[in-house]
DNA sequence: CCATGTGAAGGTATTCACAGCC
DNA sequence: GGCTGTGAATACCTTCACATGG
């Protein structure tokens, strides 16, 4: 089944996938079977055989997965083998955070870039990323960056958006609690964190209510 | 259709149209049509129209839904209007800017307690809340607090999850980056944010790459 | 014998088209 | 005329069962 369409929501579990291989990679393991990736990442094996089996062969019956070509795989089916760095606009409290963040490594990726607006941040270095004037996000395109994460205000995620697209990004992760718009070719990736803890007390039974503010 | 078993996809989209209606109650409107959310969430409105039929009759034809009624029904629906209060474990860098963060108040939310393990950091207050001992989490039982935010090392995370578990939390926010195993009763969302930014290559044409670090 | 890879079946969510109501 | 609410159709994803290969 090597060639055919890939659901979205396997793309989804590609970096889960990864990142379960990675761990048990530090832990001198060789191959890993579904089963054994399944129990280490929470999802059902015959569904990690079926997201695997979209790409071609890993895998070898009787013994498993080999954890190095198989991680190598998904890196270059998620092109991390080709992009590694990324800009960050807007460093307050949370951008400041995403910039000592060091689970980006495990990917290959790195911030390599940051911006603000705020002359007293401007010139300050960060984890040995130097924070420049935001007016200057369109180098961008000569500095071959293509990825951009947006950790700025809602009021103005639209207009640093912009500016990201006209710098030649390509791919955008916005912690801005709002949807910006795009030209098609650019993907968003939105998360909102206020949204995702929103969502928790949906799943408390009424019953086991323990807290009311 | 008033009763029925809500999709999952549903209750993720549920938070997203309570902002969108936050938003648009503070520019002073007070109806609002499915089409006009839908541009302002960047969801179909016959999406829109249909999760909220799942719900009961939220709308007047002809002339939109009530953005405060509306609010509230969500909110009510979210066990929102119960449930106010969460605690936070672990006090780095994600983790003070999490408690910094503005963005839980549009729902309700605050963070009304912090626990971290290192003696350095205890007793020390950010944004009005004071760091206390990791060992004092099972206090949250008597606090009447439901919901934890964990923001610790992987290492660390498995522990503090069973710790928080035994404390009668419900339900967890969890930003380390693996696997937590709770009982069935308690939901557990993860959200890694390296993993998201890893999928964004993925999307970026290959054509168009100008990054390759 | 054990574990992968995959058509087929089953289930869930999205999209459509339009009836019903203001 | 405009907008909601919803059965029906479609598309998508997951789960199963088993053939295949080491």
């Amino acid at each position: 089944m090597r060639y055919h369409k890939i659901p979205d929501e396997t793309v989804r579990r590609l970096p889960l996938y990864l990142r379960g291989l990675m761990v048990s990679a530090g832990q001198g393991v060789e191959h890993i079977s579904s089963q054994a990736l399944a129990d280490a990442v929470g999802v059902n094996a015959w569904q990690i055989r079926k997201d695997f089996s979209y790409f071609g062969d890993f895998g070898t019956p009787g013994v498993g997965y080999n954890i190095a070509t198989l991680a190598k795989g998904i890196q270059k089916i998620l092109r991390l083998d080709l992009i590694r760095k990324a800009a960050l606009v807007g460093v307050g409290d949370l951008g400041s955070a995403l910039l000592a963040y060091p689970g980006f490594k495990l990917f290959g990726l790195e911030i390599a870039a940051a911006f603000d607006v705020d002359p007293k941040k401007i010139g300050k270095v960060i984890n040995g990323v130097e924070i420049e004037d935001a007016a200057a996000i369109d180098t961008l395109r000569q500095r071959e960056i293509s990825l951009a994460i947006v950790a700025v205000p809602r009021a103005a995620a639209q207009s640093i958006v912009e500016q990201l697209v006209t710098a030649g990004i390509k791919g955008i992760l916005n912690f801005a609690p709002c949807k910006v718009s795009t030209p098609k070719r650019v993907k968003v990736i939105t998360l909102d964190i206020a949204m995702e803890l929103a969502r928790l007390p949906y799943y408390i039974p009424r019953a086991e209510q323990t807290s009311e503010g």
